[in-house]
DNA sequence: CGTCTACTTGACCACTATCAACGCTGGTGG
DNA sequence: CCACCAGCGTTGATAGTGGTCAAGTAGACG
């Protein structure tokens, strides 16, 4: 790499280019889980790591040549889809250590467009190189068919919700979600901050924006939730489960 | 078709122990469709064929150990998840060809139920031997990834489908789904026959039984179908087309 | 011939979309 | 500095799509 492009490198990421997945908190969570040093270590040197996108700006659009994958390093991202007709469908919301693009293997370019919702930094695994290394490493060739199997599985659900579930519960297994992913990533599971906006949410879970808001000042009023803007400060787990239609004891869904 | 391949084909569907993919008239389409002579063979030894699944039998049930996927020889299957709450919500009709069973592969438990829609034929892929072709055959890896990636794309257009579409336009894509899938195995794309009841119908799509009927009749009092029971034997592909929101030409939606 | 299940049709009503108005915030330009 | 505007979020009123309930028909099968 000439000096000139490692300054550009410098300028655009600041100081996100030193980074290393056997140095990144997130590796109990991402693609290197299950390998080894000297795997994660071919697989470190394919991955490309450039300069943060902002919010609003596009990482890739359906349509585009599928030619790379991302894994989340930090932000978050929106998937969304565009129906002939126009209609947008959000597909999913991604957060850090999180793999993004896969859907685009089958038809070689991408069937999704991915959007920050904050100012977001990926990892950028190039196609043709991560398909050498599923041929290298077996472990790693299992870790990517994880990821999409766990997406068709998570997307499923989604299909299960909005098919079979009322606002109220739909808008429950949103924040359960979400609640439970920030926990997982070591946050906490009842105060976090929404980095997407109310008609996000809204396309996402099939419903009308009005709709969306009633319900949280509903589930305010009621006690299940404390929110001010995008500010969530208190779930109240087993109520919302409850409200869900997750059987969290053996007490009675009474809360609305 | 010559003779001798029609009593070759004969032979293959009646005992189906001796069918061989090399034989197989679903190879184009299967996975088997990017592979060489030598790792067909590989695979071909790794494949069982049990004797047929009746109607209504299951063939793997959610929560199963997940060791083995299927690649449908003849016949039809439905698949489907149960919410902890109960309900059931079917994620996909599978047609000859296909492969059911790759969501599993997560969490090393089936995520869905398989049921048979008519008398079906399968091939069962043993999980771990699939590994092992999977690190050998990279053609094959790629099949296999495909295939995931391509239900991922399926669920998320279907995602898109249960939250923005009307119920009219929601049954006018599952039928033209359908047709297209016909069509590609070589039937007619404008008559078939629903191997699937109104009740699965209704549920896949994220509707009431009575909704699903009542459009029916319609859709056939319009002119843009005709049914009779399972029995479709005409459909209006153009007129279809426009109703589901896909532009066909330069024309206006006003077949309703 | 009776029973069962699948399907159809009708009447009614609830959930949620739609339309409309308003407040708030942040950015832009005079 | 303030006026203006656009985008986002909230709230209220109204209406429509599709669910629910109920009853009836038709076909499959013992």
């Amino acid at each position: 790499m000439s000096t000139e492009k490692k300054v550009l490198d410098f300028i655009a990421s600041s100081k996100t280019n030193q980074t290393h997945c056997s140095t990144c908190s997130l590796s109990s969570l991402c693609l290197p889980i299950t390998l080894q040093a000297d795997d994660l270590n071919a697989l470190e040197q394919v991955i490309k790591r450039g300069r943060p996108i902002q919010k609003g700006e596009v990482l890739f659009k359906q349509g585009d040549d599928f030619n790379a994958v991302f894994a989340i390093r930090t932000g978050a991202l929106k998937s969304f889809t565009l129906a002939q007709s126009g209609e947008e469908q959000i597909t999913g919301f991604h957060l850090a250590s999180e793999l993004v693009g896969l859907s685009g293997y089958a038809e070689d370019v991408h069937s999704v467009s991915a959007k920050a919702l904050e100012t977001t930094t990926v990892c950028e695994l190039p196609l043709d190189k991560l398909e050498i290394l599923c041929d290298e490493i077996p472990d790693l060739r299992k870790q990517v068919m994880r990821n999409m199997s766990g997406e068709i599985r998570q997307d499923q659900q989604m299909m299960l919700q909005l098919s079979k579930k009322s606002a109220d519960e739909r808008l429950a297994y949103f924040l359960l979600e979400l609640s439970h992913r920030f926990e997982r990533r070591g946050f906490s599971a009842k105060a976090f901050r929404l980095s997407m906006s109310r008609v996000d949410i809204s396309n996402y879970l099939g419903l009308a924006v009005e709709t969306v808001s009633r319900i949280f000042t509903r589930l305010q009023k009621n006690g299940l939730i404390t929110i001010e803007g995008k500010e969530i400060t208190h779930l109240n787990l087993d109520a919302l489960n409850r409200l869900a239609g997750n059987p969290v004891a053996d007490t009675q869904c009474d809360a609305l």
